[in-house]
DNA sequence: GAGGCGTGGGC
DNA sequence: TGCCCAAGCCT
């Protein structure tokens, strides 16, 4: 027997009667409980994918008036196939993990391109798409063309670490495997679409991670955890790291033109969309000499009194000349604030003290890949929501 | 396999 | 406030 085998057998003790029961018990409460969303309506594959993609580490209200926006931009997979990205991501501003567009965007063009418009209809098949992983391709499979495949999301993982108390770390990539094997023994047949949906739900209302009410949850009789009262040690999830603080200023230049944005490269955080300039605190407060052995210092980090503390005239004059070096530009920067804007993402927290330029005349941008924004490009852009943040601090500042 | 990758909400 | 969480995938 397979090593995972092993493992299905261990934590998955029901008979065919029980499992037949438990499937009878979650699509009755489902069929009547169900949230009425609107990828839901029907099961166009191009539709269930777009909601895939948008709901991965998002939660589903805040996709809702993505999703019908994006449909508006994008009514066809052909039609977001030739999409040119800046409205792509103007589309996905605000939305975060913005590489899922560009996955996303791949995918159409596999479908169009190289399938001739043709879906996979298979888990396997749609797992080679961009962006499309073991989840997604089975929420698909599953939904659009009744494959009778799991889709082990976060909801699947504590719903069913729950109900037959799995201790497996599910923080580890090869845990997915084990519980993919369970629920493929679990789940209905005649209507696996329904199923995994149904298991969302229950994760969803009664089975929440925090403040979670299993006593009244449909399947209360098929739970292991709550019947033990160990219900608040399912999931078992190892923690991650605690994000690394960044300091940067930013450099807010307006012209007659406008604000100047640059975009940002490929490789970097918030790759292709367009922010204020940023400079490393590290450049124009170390004060150590280079290295010389080629070792790279560790990034130096205010405290965050000498931080907010308003900039010296030494220290401006140096971002003058390194925003000059850069662009080709000269600007006076002013230091009009002892705030500090504070943005977090998943693994990095950025610092940002805002420095701002104002200039009568547009100057030349022959040096800098840079791009002059009215307010309505603002509005508008390809913009994330950091770079949203740091203009309501500055109206806010007028 | 561990780390990179956004944002908003809840307590 | 700081932390965890929310329909993960890619490298």
């Amino acid at each position: 027997m397979s090593a995972i085998a092993v493992q299905v057998n261990h934590y998955l003790t029901w008979s065919p009667a029980k499992i037949k029961a438990f499937r009878q018990t979650l699509l009755t409460w489902y069929d009547q409980n169900g949230r009425d969303l609107p990828w839901r309506r029907n099961q166009e594959p191009y539709h269930i994918l777009i909601s895939e993609i948008m709901l991965q580490q998002t939660q589903v209200q805040t996709v809702i008036p993505y999703y019908h926006n994006f449909l508006q931009h994008f009514p066809t997979v052909q039609a977001l196939a030739a999409a040119p990205e800046e409205e792509l991501l103007q589309v996905w501003s605000g939305l975060g993990y913005y590489s899922r567009a560009r996955h996303l965007q791949q995918a159409a063009q596999q479908i169009v391109q190289d399938y001739g418009g043709v879906w996979p209809q298979t888990a396997a098949g749609l797992a080679d798409l961009s962006g499309v992983g073991p989840y997604t391709a089975g929420a698909i499979a599953s939904i659009s063309f009744k494959e009778a495949v799991p889709a082990v999301d976060g909801n699947a993982f504590r719903v069913f670490a729950r109900l037959l108390e799995i201790d497996l770390d599910i923080a580890k990539p090869q845990t997915r495997s084990i519980f993919a094997a369970i629920i493929q023994q679990i789940i209905d047949p005649d209507r696996p679409g329904d199923f995994n949906q149904a298991i969302m739900d229950l994760g969803a209302s009664y089975l929440t991670a925090k403040n979670s009410d299993p006593a009244h949850s449909p399947v209360r009789d098929f739970d292991a955890s709550w019947q033990a009262g160990t219900y608040e040690d399912y999931p078992v999830k190892t923690k991650k790291a605690k994000p690394v603080v960044q300091q940067y200023y930013v450099l807010a230049l307006h012209t007659p033109s406008g604000w100047l944005l640059s975009q940002r490269s490929s490789r970097e955080l918030l790759a292709r969309l367009w922010l204020f300039p940023l400079l490393a605190v590290a450049k124009i407060n170390d004060t150590k000499p280079a290295a010389s052995s080629g070792v790279t210092e560790q990034p130096i980090v205010l405290p965050p009194a000498a931080f907010k503390k308003a900039l010296t005239t030494i220290q401006l004059q140096k971002i003058q000349v390194e925003f000059q070096e850069l662009t080709g530009i000269a600007v006076v920067w002013r230091d009009p604030t002892l705030k500090i804007v504070k943005h977090v993402f998943t693994h990095r927290q950025w610092q940002l003290k805002i420095l701002t330029g104002e200039l009568t005349t547009t100057p030349s941008l022959a040096l800098f890949p840079g791009k002059w924004f009215t307010e309505a490009d603002l509005t508008n852009g390809a913009i994330p929501t950091v770079q949203r943040k740091i203009m309501q601090e500055l109206s806010q500042n007028n």
